[in-house]
DNA sequence: ATGCCTTCGTCCCGAAGA
């Protein structure tokens, strides 16, 4: 069984290049990312008369994620358990501090059971700066993901948390870590939290077939950063053990980042033994 | 080569991304 996650950064703009990634790469599973818009806005027809049946969570023009299946789609859940959400009012002297007061849940967490392995499609945080509230909720929602991740590793479930991470969890995960210094993406509390899933008993499967320095899943729209491969790693897949055991090769599709109409992230594929 | 940012909506500027 083939999975993929892709954070695809709007699906009305890139609906086109997305069925034909899935005709040429047959992904039996594909976890979108940044789809940018309502449920009611989702391209669903286009995906089902390419044989994938979809569940979308959108609530605005911002983040939204989804599940696309050709091996079933079953249970689908639009949050994972003690999933925080965001709450804009902060107060005056504590801007660092989130008021907990019921604020409302982000689209960016859906699960599915599809092929019998429960697929999460997660669009994890940016965090903004390190003095930002959105990066205290960022380290928030990690710590709560990977407490339902160890409730499921600890049940033996077959589990696969993809999407965009923003961490880059190596200094060689990046064009140039100094150039990152002091911000996001790169904080030991970021690290560690991502780190965590590893403790939990989960392997990212791409970094354990695909070891080598300055592979990246990311490039910036801006400043030639393609051309120039200053890029980012950025969107993995963490496995359950139930998972992990059956993963035979992982690949980044780095041509698609080529050409007129790439979304800044491209295709990362992981490959299941049946 | 792969090319100087792109997306959305309060729609021609601003916010957000990383």
């Amino acid at each position: 069984m083939r999975l993929v996650t892709w954070n695809v950064n709007s699906i009305r703009s890139r609906v086109d290049r997305v069925l034909a990634f899935l005709d040429r790469s047959q992904a039996d599973v594909l976890a979108i990312q940044e789809t940018k818009c309502r449920d009611d806005q989702f391209p669903t027809a286009a995906f089902e008369a390419a044989g994938y049946e979809v569940a979308h969570f959108g609530l605005s023009q911002w983040n939204g994620v989804a599940l696309a299946s050709r091996v079933g789609l079953d249970d689908v859940a639009t949050r994972f358990p003690g999933q925080p959400g965001f709450a804009k009012t902060v107060a005056d002297d504590a801007p660092d501090a989130l008021l907990d007061v019921d604020p409302p849940i982000e689209a960016r967490a859906i699960g599915a059971t599809c092929g019998g392995v429960r697929v999460w499609s997660l669009y994890v945080p940016h965090g903004r700066a390190l003095d930002d509230p959105h990066y205290t909720y960022k380290l928030a929602w990690l710590e709560a993901l990977r407490t339902s991740a160890q409730t499921w590793a600890d049940a033996q479930d077959a589990v696969a948390l993809m999407g965009d991470w923003n961490v880059i969890p190596l200094d060689t995960d990046v064009y140039d870590a100094a150039a990152f210094a002091g911000k996001t993406h790169v904080s030991p509390p970021e690290r560690a939290a991502f780190d965590a899933f590893g403790e939990a008993g989960y392997t990212e499967l791409t970094r354990a077939f695909l070891p080598a320095e300055h592979t990246y899943t990311y490039w910036d729209y801006q400043q030639l950063a393609f051309p120039r491969n200053k890029g980012l790693r950025i969107d993995f897949c963490w496995a359950s053990p139930a998972v992990a055991e059956r993963a035979t090769g992982a690949v980044i599709d780095r041509d698609e980042r080529k050409g007129k109409g790439a979304s800044d992230h491209v295709p990362v594929i992981v490959d299941l033994a049946d």
